[in-house]
RNA sequence: GGGCCUAUAGCUCAGGUGGUUAGAGCGCGUCCCUGAUAAGGACGAGGUCAGUAGUUCGAAUCUACUUAGGCCCA
């Protein structure tokens, strides 16, 4: 860049108050035009690189603005590494596969169930799913880009992709090669509507709903004994057809009592169950009734022939709900499951995939589950075995997909086990820094407690698992493409040219290596954080293109949304790339939290809360957006709305008041700023223009220091204090040099150093409100000086300049402002109000090496305070008793004291400046412009006329009149007022001069 | 039942390694400024730092427990 004079004629005046919305969308408009985007990535190409490695959203529904967040972080990382000329991938990724997908398509379609889509055709299905896919992801593409993110959004990974699938092959064929894959029976939840377990990744708390069933306390005959019975409890009474034997708890003491005739078992603490009086026969420890044999309930079924039913004894068993003797199917429950391997009972299945009883159990058989309870009770009945119905309200999982409730059912999945791999990943996930740290804490009890990973999903849409079970037990995982076509022996010309999918995919059949019969595809699909684990290798060509994947990988970056994705995809990525390379995928995790209403309450389309973010983004703008996120403590969950966007507009209008006030005055002066900091150098600079330089120094190291460690948090809030020293103290301490009319080096200091703040700050800004620092770049940079970069975002990131900085002087400054705030509160302690000038001002408490800054300092302390003069009070002696002081004298250690005393002097002085503020308010009133210049005519009392004439030459400077008279020599004016001054009267009446 | 996190002003939140009088923004009150003006600024009121017990010369900060809320798991 040359050094060169900017072209301030070239500045465009700017409105009061900036229209977010209206910026962003013409801002939008210039980088498509300019191709900005493709000029960054030109511009570090080759250079070092930033790896940022996209969690894929799933491509399902438009975003929501709680996907703005992270994609905040994400945008701005990517682009404050791009200023600090970093080479990066910019890859978006969609999710794509999975039950969700299939349930939305299910929805669209009307469908109810699995045999709906069967007949649908899982070709027709299976390409809707796509279709679905690809419709969202163009939206989120499209929203995403009205964030203002930057993104090769050409390049966007899908985990539908062929490659993804494959190298999820590629992991499952090296899991294989462990023996760490196998196929388990087990008792999962299971959606009977979606047809498939849930996997442990799914049960999530949301899953749970409080529900009341009707729960049914029994009476079971013992074997051997004339009535006397188990009373026995359960509140799923279903899973009756399938009880093999009772448990009881060891230790506990339970009782044979008398009911009338009946003699009943159960646990001493729930006597209080019986409808009647009854009679304590006898009292023992649970496990004497261990290996009673009873009747069961449904013993007559077919599929309970040759059950024989006992009593077992089980630790898990509670005296304080129920009966103490808990009904035991192995068939229908996790934990019944377990203790049936135990002890070797039976296990009775009876439900199909879509939750009907299977054939063999009699009456019951073709029944629904869910209708099946009061048909079970009359039977009960019937056999007089109910003892009585009751409600019972308990938490239990539905589908959280559907909200169908969840039952339990014996299914056959496939599983990753995690006995040796979970100790392998807890070594990986300590490679990781976590933010917040507590990130490794929290997945390392998740990696301590999982279960093995169950892959399989008995559905359509998804991965095809690539696992080929021979009826002679022998199953083989195929690695890939080549390698099934390599051992194809049947469909693979129908398969050709399809993506890996059902129904296509299932067409190839493969040879069993242990008995040579043709083997189909098990049906399953995939787990779809497999599609998401996989993508730090298949997005970086791990099989296509291994010397770009070495570029590349690991990720230095990652952030997502924390809540789950301790289980899902942080998990999986981890996971995965412990398999394949046994090292971290990511260097960096950061974690943030969740996107709640204003009131701290989740949005939920149904409580009408939810802010959708095509409407925040056009209504408060999606820079105001970005800034509300980036300015929040990541790990707390963020109250979203439109009261806190208010908020932070106001705080971004100072800046905007900043930049306002520049180019105003810099459109009148044309000033000869030059486009480069150095030219400070040769300017005769005040204390005031180095210490705000210095100060800017400042917040670019705070600021580059936050933003290196992952830290975006207290980044605004350094911009906010700097800007507030901007306007507060810098402009507002210098207007003067702006405004006066010669035209000298002074007010070209001021204005170079102000032009160097602005400039600054908006590169500052741009990582974070792009489209923001944009506009203000393109003015004030750009409009003047064409050889500076086409886009804020073509800039390097400002470095700390160390010349400028003078942390002595930012001390200085810190004291002569809190001296002004101290003489202020005396002002007040003396209801004093700073029109009126004073003689005097002490400082107590001001050592002596401090005296020179009252020197140093002077006019800002006596223009600031109005005072004529300040000094410091070296004792208490020099406070006489008439003085006033501040008010709260203990936060800070100087004391400041005025000297109230008003001469006729300091009132006339007074009086003139309350003059002019009265004068003000009327040119304003009369619709003045600001350069307007006036006659000014008044009346007044003695008082007023005195004091008028004695500062007739500041008034007339300070209000513009050109003429200053009495009011009875007005000819015309435009407006005429009686004004209180100082409670004294006046009549002024002014005329604008016509301007030809 | 277990793990992790949180509790500070009416609201939203800051407060490395313990150190006198606990901060900011919004809101509120009083006032100032009026050439950034449907802005800006000053001053002020408001807190037993969830509770209890401990460690310490000294605790918002460290420890234990309790309570309430959140996330995750069983």
């Amino acid at each position: 860049m040359k050094e060169s004079y900017l072209d301030t004629t070239k500045l465009t005046p700017i409105p009061q108050i900036p229209d977010f919305v209206s910026i962003e969308h013409k801002i939008l408009e210039f980088w498509k035009t300019h191709d900005c985007f493709n000029k960054l990535r030109a511009k570090n190409r080759g250079k070092k690189k930033f790896s940022f490695l996209d969690g894929p959203i799933t491509a399902n529904n438009p975003m929501g603005v709680h996907h703005a967040w992270g994609r905040t972080y994400k945008d701005m990382f990517q682009r404050y590494k791009a200023m600090l000329g970093y080479d990066q991938r910019y890859q978006n990724g969609f999710d794509c596969q999975g039950l969700w997908v299939e349930v939305e398509v299910e929805k669209e379609l009307g469908f109810k169930s699995k045999r709906d889509i069967e007949q649908f055709g899982i070709d027709n299905f299976v390409n809707k799913c796509k279709e679905r896919v690809l419709k969202y992801s163009k939206i989120q593409t499209e929203q995403s880009i009205r964030l203002g993110q930057w993104m090769d959004w050409e390049n966007s990974y899908y985990t539908m992709s062929d490659e993804n699938n494959y190298t999820i092959w590629y992991f499952l064929k090296r899991c294989h090669e462990h023996g760490w894959i196998y196929k388990g029976d087990d008792v999962m939840p299971w959606c009977p509507r979606c047809g498939t377990a849930l996997s442990e990744h799914e049960i999530v708390t949301e899953g749970y709903k409080e529900l009341t069933h009707p729960s049914v306390y029994l009476r079971f005959p013992i074997k051997g004994k004339h009535r006397e019975y188990l009373l026995v409890w359960t509140t799923t009474p279903w899973t009756l057809s399938s009880n093999v034997a009772c448990a009881v708890h060891p230790d506990l003491i339970y009782l044979k009592v008398k009911e009338g005739d009946d003699i009943y078992y159960l646990v001493s603490s729930r006597t209080s169950v019986f409808k009647n009086k009854i009679e304590v026969l006898g009292e023992f420890l649970g496990k004497e009734l261990v290996g009673l044999e009873y009747i069961g309930p449904y013993d007559e079924l077919p599929a309970q022939k040759g059950v024989a039913h006992k009593v077992i004894s089980w630790d898990e068993v509670s005296g304080e709900e129920g009966t103490g003797i808990v009904h035991i199917a192995p068939g229908c429950g996790k934990e019944d499951y377990e203790l049936g391997k135990i002890y070797n009972l039976a296990v009775i299945a009876p439900l199909t995939e879509d939750g009907y009883f299977l054939d063999n159990f009699g009456f019951l058989s073709g029944l629904q589950v869910k209708e099946s309870a009061e048909i079970i009770f009359k039977d009960l009945e019937k056999k007089g075995m109910l003892y009585k119905i009751e409600d019972y309200t308990h938490r239990y999982p539905v589908c959280w997909r559907c909200n169908t409730e969840l039952v339990f059912r014996l299914v056959d999945e496939w599983f990753i086990s995690m006995k040796e791999l979970r100790y392998k990943i807890m070594e990986v996930a300590k490679q990781v820094r976590w933010i917040p740290d507590y990130g490794l804490e929290r997945e390392l009890d998740w990696l301590r407690n999982m279960q093995d990973w169950c892959i399989s999903k008995k559905r359509y849409w998804g991965l095809a698992l690539p696992i080929y079970e021979c009826s002679c037990g022998h199953f083989d995982v195929i690695g890939g493409k080549e390698e099934l076509k390599a051992r194809a022996v049947e469909g693979w010309e129908r398969f050709e040219g399809h993506s890996p999918h059902r129904p296509w995919i299932d067409e190839v059949k493969i040879a069993c290596k242990k008995c040579a019969n043709k083997v189909a595809r098990i049906p399953d699909v995939g787990n779809p954080w497999l599609d998401a684990g996989i993508v730090p290798y298949s997005t970086m060509g791990y099989l296509t293109n291994r010397a770009y994947w070495q570029e590349w990988f690991p990720a230095d970056f990652v952030t997502e949304c924390l809540a789950g994705q301790f289980r899902n995809w942080f998990y999986a990525i981890l996971a995965m790339s412990t398999v394949l390379e046994n090292t971290t995928p990511v260097r960096v995790i950061l974690g943030h939290g969740k996107v709640l209403d204003e009131q701290g309450e989740e949005m939920h389309k149904s409580k009408g809360n939810v802010i959708w973010f095509d409407q925040a983004a056009e209504t408060m703008g999606a820079d105001i957006m970005r800034y509300i996120f980036v300015n929040h403590n990541p790990e707390d969950n963020l109250n979203f709305g439109y009261r806190v966007a208010d908020e932070v507009k106001r705080k971004i209008l100072t800046f905007w008041n900043v930049y306002n006030f520049f180019v105003t005055y810099a459109r009148i002066d044309r000033p000869k700023i030059k486009n480069t900091p150095w030219a400070l150098k040769e300017l005769p600079l005040t204390d005031l223009d180095r210490w705000i330089l210095s100060r800017l120094q400042g917040l670019i190291s705070e600021v580059r220091k936050a933003l290196d460690d992952y830290n975006p948090a207290p980044v605004m809030k350094h911009i906010e204090r700097f800007v507030d020293d901007l306007s507060s103290w810098y402009v507002r301490r210098n207007r003067r040099r702006f405004w006066k009319s010669a035209e000298d080096l002074d007010k070209l200091a001021a204005y170079q150093t102000l032009y160097e703040c602005l400039v600054s700050q908006v590169k500052i800004l741009a990582p974070i409100m792009p489209f923001f620092a944009e506009e203000i770049y393109q003015n004030l940079v750009r409009s003047c000086d064409p050889s500076a970069p086409e886009s804020v975002h073509l800039n390097d990131y400002p470095e700390v300049k160390l010349e400028f900085r003078d942390l002595k002087l930012e001390e200085e400054m810190d004291t002569v402002r809190e001296l002004v705030s101290l003489g202020l509160s005396a002002r007040k302690a003396g209801q004093i109000k700073v029109r009126q000038p004073l003689r005097l001002g002490l400082i107590l408490g001001l050592r002596e090496d401090e005296e020179y800054l009252l020197e140093k300092y002077r006019v800002i302390l006596l223009e600031e305070l109005n005072l004529k003069e300040i000094k410091r009070a070296p004792s208490q002696d020099a406070i006489l008793a008439h003085y006033i002081s501040n008010q709260s004298t203990e936060s800070s250690r100087f004391q400041f004291y005025i000297d109230p005393t008003l001469d006729k002097e300091l009132i006339n002085e007074g009086l003139a400046r309350e003059f002019v503020h009265k004068v003000q308010n009327l040119r304003k009133e009369a619709g003045f412009e600001v350069a307007d210049r006036i006659e000014l005519y008044f009346d007044g009392t003695d008082n007023i006329n005195e004091a008028v004439q004695r500062y007739e030459g500041y008034i007339k400077n300070e209000v513009l009149a050109v003429k200053l008279e009495s009011l009875n020599t007005a000819k015309e004016y435009e407006i005429k007022k009686e004004l209180t001054i100082n409670k004294e009267k006046a009549i002024v009446a002014l005329m604008r001069i016509k301007t030809n």
